[in-house]
DNA sequence: TTCAATAATAAGAATTATTATTGATTTGAT
DNA sequence: ATCAAATCAATAATAATTCTTATTATTGAA
């Protein structure tokens, strides 16, 4: 018979994480998960989560206090993270072209690789909550 | 007379970081300071560096490898990280002009105080070490 | 079906980085 | 010298992540 046990879960932790925006950590989807996964362990979740890194599929997008943030959307894209309520936003907008890695390359000599743009202020929400911040 | 409380411990601690380009990690300036104060611990480290940065004198700029990395440089500028050994070096060039953190923070809707831009791949030495990576 | 090899799993121990607590000591203005 | 506040080291506590181990599921072959 075809396999069952083996995938669901797996399955279930990859969708997750690609089906949210959410920039979500390990625990989240630990607990995203728990209903429909009762044995599920979170030791599992960051194992596939590892995986699935590896395996380019998902990326990591930061620490946010203290906390890894996954993204399923492995297409290059900036980043908001907001300082009060630790939200990350996709910021959907050309701010520099690919080129600049080939070029950062070559005037410092290095192999550069990708680049990550990050934003930091304060959402929406936590701008009302602490005004003047 | 305001008083300054700066002790020497804790000068020693800003200072290293300051006198550094290598954005150190609490670990690393324990380690440095080890020597010269033999019963600093590591606690008294991390105390300070909170201190500093929220006075703003030292900045944090990521965390790699899974720890925090610090700079006393806090004028904005760029970084590249290097995924095998970790070293993070300075890029002072200027990718985006500081009123895109405005313009981003009017288009979406936020209150943007800061960007942060991170260059990863390797490093002149692991790239010899590791070639083809 | 039975078997062995392999892979996935949960549970929890271990590790690592960081923060909080505590109680003693030092500092500096008076 | 006095005294309250600042500073300190040591230690305990916390939080995130990784590692270990024993168990179970899956697969392909005999």
């Amino acid at each position: 018979m075809k396999r069952q046990n083996f995938s669901r879960k797996r399955e279930a932790i990859l969708e997750a994480i690609c089906a949210t925006d959410t920039h979500p950590t390990a625990e989240w989807v630990y607990q995203r998960l728990k209903a429909e996964f009762p044995d599920l362990s979170l030791g599992t979740v960051y194992r596939n989560i590892a995986q699935f890194k590896s395996a380019g599929r998902i990326r990591s997008v930061g620490v946010v206090k203290g906390q890894e943030r996954l993204d399923g959307d492995t297409a290059p894209h900036a980043h908001f993270v907001c300082s009060g309520c630790g939200a990350m936003l996709d910021l959907k907008r050309d701010f520099l072209p690919r080129e600049v890695n080939e070029e950062v390359g070559k005037i410092f000599g290095l192999e550069v690789e990708n680049h990550e743009l990050v934003f930091r202020g304060k959402c929406n929400h936590c701008m009302r909550k602490h005004p003047g911040a």
